[in-house]
RNA sequence: CGGGGUGUAGCGCAGUCCGGUUAGCGCAUCUGGUUUGGGACCAGAGGGUCCCAGGUUCGAAUCCUGGUACCCCGACCA
C-alpha cells in the first residue's frame, strides 16, 4: 500500500510512460512551466556534471581548448551557408525585440513596438555560424592553424514535440569547433573525436555504440561527411548519441576565413565540428535500468556506496556510527564516493527502496548481527543480489564490485544489443524483423531514393555505414543494385 | 496543425454518465506512542476559488456555451 508512491509502472505498460516515470520518480528532471523545456534537478545534474569531467578531460588530452561565444546569433550570419540554414530554419527561435513596457490598459506588460530589432537575432541552435565569423579574425596564417575549441552551452531547438533528456527545445551539451590547415587534418580531427565519444559511451556510460558515417539524407547541415555513434535502446529504438562532421571549406566559405599557406598564397580553411548533449542522460537512462528504478554505471553515480544502518536503540546505532565511520573513511581513500544514511526519519526498507530507485551500484548494510559477526552486507544494484562479506578488507572488496558492475552491466547491454541485432537479405524478411526492433544489417543501393522508400515503408531509417565489421559487398534488399557493405537499420528516437 | 484524453488538498486519484447531506480516498505533512534485517503500525489533527468566464436551475464539481492549460498518439526532428 505505501508502495504505492514510489512505484514505477512495469515497462511492458508503455516503454515511454515507464522512462517519464522513471526520469521523475528517480529525481532526474522534471518538465518546466515553459513548453517543451526541462528542469534538470541536482541528482541528475550531478551525473551530467561527472559526464562533463571526464569529457572535458579526454578534450584536453586530445589538445583542446574552452572558450565561450554568444547566445545570440545576427540572423544573416546564419544564412550564410546554404544547406545549414535549411536544416535549422524550421526551428528557430527569434528574438525581434528588446524592450517590454506597462501595458496601456493596465493588464501587465506588453512588447513595445517602438523597440524592434533591426535585425532579429537568432538563439543558438548550433554555433557554427558565429564561432566561423568570430574565427575569420582570428585567422590569418598557418601559422594560426589548427584552432582546437570546444564550448560548452545551452543551444535552443523548437521542437514540436518533446522528451525529456532526449530532444528538449533547450538542451545542454558541448561542441567542439576546429579550423585546420589540410583537408586530411580535419578529416582526422573528426575520427579523432568520434572515437572519443565511443571511448566514454563504451568505458564510463558502459553503453555500447556502433561507429560509423550517416547516409547523405541523415548528414548534419552542412556537413561533407558525419559520423556518428548509435546506441540500442532497451525498446529496440536506436538513439543517435554523438556525432562529429567533417565540414570541409563549406564554413570557410561562407566566412571567408582564408589563411596565408607556407608557400604565401591563401587558402580557404577547413573545418570540424563535433557535439554530444543532455541526450546522452537518456541514453544511460534507456540502457541499464530495469523496473526498481535506474541502474548507473559506477564510474558515472554520483554516489557509489550507499550504507544503511539498522538498529533497534540509540546505544547500538552509535556503535555501527563508529564502525561505518571507519569504514567510510577507508572507502574515501580508494577513491569512492559513499553516504552514509542513519537518519532516523525512514525505515530502512524504504532507503533500500530509495537508493534502487536512484541507480546507486552498492549498498552496505550494517546492524546488530554485523556488528557482532565482523560482517556487512553488500547489495549490489545490477544484479540485486546480496551477500555478507567480512568486514576486514572491505574497501578492497568494494572497490573491485565497483569495477565488476561496471564490466557487467556494459556486457549486459552489449549482449541484448548483439541478440536483437539481425543480419537480413531479402525486403520482405525486412519489414517482418523490423517490427521486433533492434538493428539491421543489410545490403542498400547507397542512393537516397530508396533509402527514403524504406523509410516510408518501415519508419526505419539508416542509422550508419558502419566502420569496423563485415565489409563484404552484395545486393540491395530493394533494387537489387550493388552495395559495397550492409548498413545498420532501426527505428529510432 | 489533425485525432484522443485530462484539469477536484503539496502529489496521485475517485465522484461527473443519471444535478440534491458537511466533496471523498491514498500518499505526504503535524502531534503522541510503539517500532526499525525489504517501502512500519495505532490514535488524533490540519489542509479545497472542484482550471477560468458566462448560462440553465430552488440547488451545479456534475448539465449547456465559450475560453484556457497540460498529457498522449500522429505530422516535425542531426
Amino acid at each position: 500500500m505505501a508502495k504505492e508512491l514510489k512505484e514505477l509502472t512495469p515497462r511492458s505498460v508503455s516503454y515511454s510512460q515507464w522512462y517519464n516515470d522513471l526520469v521523475i520518480k528517480a529525481d532526474l528532471a522534471e518538465n518546466s512551466a515553459v513548453r517543451g523545456c526541462m528542469v534538470i534537478k541536482p541528482y541528475g545534474y550531478a551525473i551530467w556534471e561527472k559526464m562533463q569531467r571526464y569529457l572535458d578531460d579526454m578534450f584536453k588530452e586530445t589538445g583542446h581548448v574552452n572558450a565561450y561565444f554568444p547566445l545570440f546569433i545576427p540572423k544573416s550570419f546564419l544564412s550564410k551557408e546554404a544547406d545549414h540554414v535549411e536544416g535549422f530554419a524550421k526551428e528557430c527561435a527569434v528574438v525581434t525585440h528588446y524592450r517590454l513596457k506597462n501595458n496601456p490598459d493596465g493588464t501587465g506588460v506588453v512588447v513595445d513596438p517602438e523597440a524592434k530589432l533591426e535585425e532579429e537575432l537568432i538563439v543558438r541552435p548550433t554555433s557554427e555560424t558565429i564561432i566561423w565569423n568570430t574565427y575569420k579574425g582570428w585567422i590569418q596564417s598557418w601559422r594560426d592553424l589548427p584552432i582546437l575549441c570546444n564550448q560548452w552551452a545551452n543551444v535552443v531547438r523548437w521542437e514540436m514535440r518533446t522528451r525529456m533528456f532526449l530532444r528538449t527545445a533547450e538542451f545542454l551539451w558541448q561542441e567542439g569547433h576546429t579550423a585546420h590547415a589540410t583537408e586530411q587534418e580535419a578529416i582526422d580531427e573528426a575520427v579523432k573525436m568520434i572515437n572519443v565519444y565511443g571511448d566514454f559511451a563504451e568505458n564510463y556510460m558502459a553503453v555500447p555504440v556502433i561507429k560509423g558515417i550517416k547516409s547523405a539524407n541523415e548528414r548534419f547541415a552542412g556537413a561533407l561527411e558525419t559520423f556518428t555513434i548509435e546506441a540500442m535502446m532497451q525498446d529496440g529504438k536506436a538513439l543517435q548519441s554523438g556525432t562529429s562532421h567533417f565540414l570541409g571549406q563549406n564554413f570557410a566559405k561562407a566566412f571567408d576565413v582564408t589563411f596565408m599557406n607556407k608557400e604565401g598564397r591563401p587558402e580557404l580553411v577547413w573545418a570540424t565540428s563535433w557535439g554530444v548533449s543532455t541526450r546522452l542522460m537518456g541514453a544511460l537512462i534507456m540502457t541499464h535500468s530495469d523496473d526498481n528504478g535506474l541502474v548507473l554505471p559506477p564510474k558515472l553515480a554520483p554516489i557509489q556506496v550507499v550504507i544503511i544502518p539498522i538498529h533497534r536503540n540509540d546505544e547500538q546505532l552509535e556503535k555501527i556510527n563508529e564502525r561505518v565511520a571507519e569504514i567510510t573513511k577507508e572507502l574515501k581513500k580508494h577513491g569512492i564516493s559513499v553516504k552514509y544514511d542513519n537518519g532516523d526519519n525512514k525505515k530502512p526498507g524504504w532507503k533500500f527502496a530509495e537508493y534502487e530507485l536512484k541507480g546507486v551500484p552498492v549498498r552496505l548494510v550494517m546492524g546488530g548481527r554485523d556488528l557482532e559477526n565482523n560482517t556487512v552486507e553488500v547489495f549490489r544494484r545490477d544484479t540485486l543480489s546480496k551477500e555478507t562479506v567480512s568486514q576486514d578488507g572491505i574497501a578492497d572488496y568494494v572497490k573491485d564490485l565497483l569495477d565488476k558492475i561496471q564490466e557487467n552491466i556494459f556486457k549486459k547491454a552489449y549482449d541484448m544489443r548483439e541478440t536483437t541485432t539481425k543480419t537480413v537479405d531479402t525486403w520482405e524478411e525486412f519489414k517482418e524483423k523490423i517490427e521486433e526492433g533492434g538493428f539491421i544489417l543489410a545490403h542498400w543501393d547507397g542512393t537516397p531514393e530508396t533509402e527514403e522508400y524504406i523509410k516510408e515503408e518501415t519508419k526505419a531509417t539508416i542509422r550508419c555505414i558502419p566502420l569496423d565489421g563485415d565489409k563484404t559487398p552484395g545486393v540491395c534488399m530493394v533494387t537489387g543494385k550493388p552495395s559495397l557493405q550492409r548498413v545498420l537499420f532501426a527505428r529510432a528516437y
